[in-house]
RNA sequence: GGCCUCAUGGUCAAGCGGUUAAGACGUUGCCCUCUCACGGCAAAAUCAGCGGUUCGAUUCCGCUUGGGGCUACCA
């Protein structure tokens, strides 16, 4: 059997979607999963929706995210050149050649003649007019320089039928097509003649791509048939939808590869999670590598309808990848966040990337979760209670001298330290230590959630610090 | 409107004629615990509806309903 090959044929129009992403994904590990190449090629014959810099964010982010084409502009390879727009010449001909053989037809009609076609529901559908003029007219009008579309020629009747390796036998009546537009005015092709003839020349053997291709794909392979070329297997894959209704689409703006590595999850754990929609691996696991995915990836573990991007779900696998880092690592990840925040200068940002390692699923929430470490303010008093240990307001007025001495007697103030000096002194005083912690970290604090317990949180604010807040938390108690 | 297509809990999903209908996220309890988080345990589905086929349907077929896609000189 031939080596398999397999494209991603991105439009430049912006961000990598996730969408995208997937379908590049899925690309990939079939490729790689049959020893097959994965190439890149970019799909910029329209230059309307064109967007400067759109191509270098789909170099990175398919980069970034380990989807490594074996193929592509920037990288080259046998079958180059990679971007359509620098392949005119090649649509050129084989369009050429398709009329040649009845496939494809010159049109002149006017955007005028066009739109009178609209009937009263609304639809159009172009009524072949210029299929029927003489030959002699066509060479006279192009020779006039007389503006011209190349028009696909589809039957008017019959069936076609092909096999989708999802979704199974796709059968479509050619009455139902209409004669698209192959070569535009401008001698650009449009996706539906470039897709045919860059997959065949670049010798693509599995087309893979989204289902909005599925009832359009019969017209793809009537030219495959006309050129008397072998048809491409597909693999159409389900769309990936925002909510029930909604497919996640660029006009929500949440919805690129970039927008999700800025908000803080780490791109393992984006990729995996899009993996994860419309495909299952067999043995159950969630948890994947790229490399794994490879090993793992099969065709019938795709599914067929359309799966609900749940970001939540996302939360929680980058928290399991986060969880996974050492210390070391996710103080690096986590560094640009600490340093945006407002302890930045004031606490060791080490000590605090290791109270949060534990406690963080997404990197952009760390400043809003020690911000308010940078100063105390006063709280509300209400804190202080607590129903297990036992304590309010007014036992933290008598418990907090108490506090203070122990802060200031223990010889050294890491965390080890205090835990053992105060839990060790609750024991031989016979106070609850849990009442104790308690309302020491209230008292130091002012936060009925914090990223560690009293003794880390004493640690981290040093000696001088946690006696000055014990100081003004006695005396917000007075009042 | 026409055509293509999909349908298991809130979400992602196993299942491929006979099961107590997996698992994960989320949710709710409980446990652990110097708060939170982590971790552990537990709970929650008559498989969209209606008809067939069959000794037997979540699994096969049809219809209905609902969702998605296509119907561009966009891809």
């Amino acid at each position: 059997m031939a080596k398999v090959r397999t494209r991603f044929a991105p439009s430049p129009t912006g961000f990598m979607h996730l969408g995208g992403l997937r379908t590049a994904l899925y690309a990939y590990l079939y490729a790689k999963h049959n020893g097959g190449d994965f190439i890149l090629r970019i799909e910029d014959t329209d230059q309307q929706r064109f967007v400067e810099g759109a191509v270098d964010l789909i170099y990175s982010s398919l980069r970034e995210s380990g989807l490594i084409y074996d193929e592509g502009p920037d990288i080259g390879g046998d079958y180059g050149p990679y971007v359509q727009s620098e392949r005119k010449e090649i649509y050129k001909k084989y369009a050429e050649k398709l009329i040649e053989l009845g496939g494809a037809y010159y049109c002149f009609c006017s955007k005028e003649r066009l739109e009178s076609l609209t009937d009263e529901n609304g639809n159009r559908k172009y009524d072949k007019h210029c299929l029927h003029l003489s030959k002699e007219e066509v060479e006279r009008r192009l020779a006039a320089g007389e503006p011209y579309v190349i028009r696909q020629n589809i039957p008017t009747e019959g069936v076609s039928s092909y096999e989708d390796m999802i979704y199974g036998t796709i059968n479509v009546d050619y009455s139902e097509l209409e004669d698209n537009i192959l070569i535009k005015s401008d001698g650009m092709p449009t996706y539906n003649f470039a897709n045919v003839i860059d997959d065949h020349l670049m010798g693509i053997t599995h087309v893979i791509r989204g289902t909005e291709y599925l009832s359009s794909t019969p017209k793809y392979n009537l030219m495959y048939d006309a050129f008397g070329w072998e048809r491409p297997k597909y693999i159409h894959l389900p769309t990936i939808m925002k909510d029930a209704t909604r497919k996640l689409s660029k006009r929500y703006g949440d919805a690129n590869f970039d927008d999700f590595v800025k908000k803080g999850y780490l791109k393992e754990a984006i990729i995996n999670y899009v993996a994860l929609l419309g495909w299952a691996p067999k043995n159950n696991i969630e948890k994947m590598t790229l490399s794994e995915m490879v090993d793992l990836f099969s065709l019938d573990g795709i599914s067929r309808s359309p799966s609900i991007f749940d970001e939540v779900k996302l939360r929680w696998l980058n928290g399991e990848y986060i969880r996974e880092l050492s210390d070391e690592e996710f103080y690096e990840v986590a560094r640009p966040y600490l340093e945006q925040s407002k302890v930045n200068g004031l606490y060791d940002l080490k000590k605090i990337a290791k109270l949060l390692h534990g406690r963080t699923e997404v990197l952009g929430e760390i400043p809003e979760k020690i911000d308010w470490l940078a100063s105390m303010e006063k709280y509300d008093l209400s804190l202080f209670d607590n129903k297990k240990n036992k304590t309010n307001a007014a036992v933290a007025k008598e418990l907090l001298p108490r506090i203070r001495k122990y802060a200031e007697e223990v010889p050294s103030f890491d965390n080890d330290s205090l835990y053992e000096y105060i839990s060790g002194k609750c024991a031989e005083e016979g106070i609850k230590a849990g009442a104790i912690f308690w309302v020491m970290r209230i008292a130091i604090t002012g936060q009925g959630v914090t990223p560690g317990g009293a003794t880390e949180m004493a640690s981290l604010l040093g000696r001088e610090e946690t006696l000055k807040r014990i100081d003004f938390s006695l005396s917000l108690l007075e009042e």
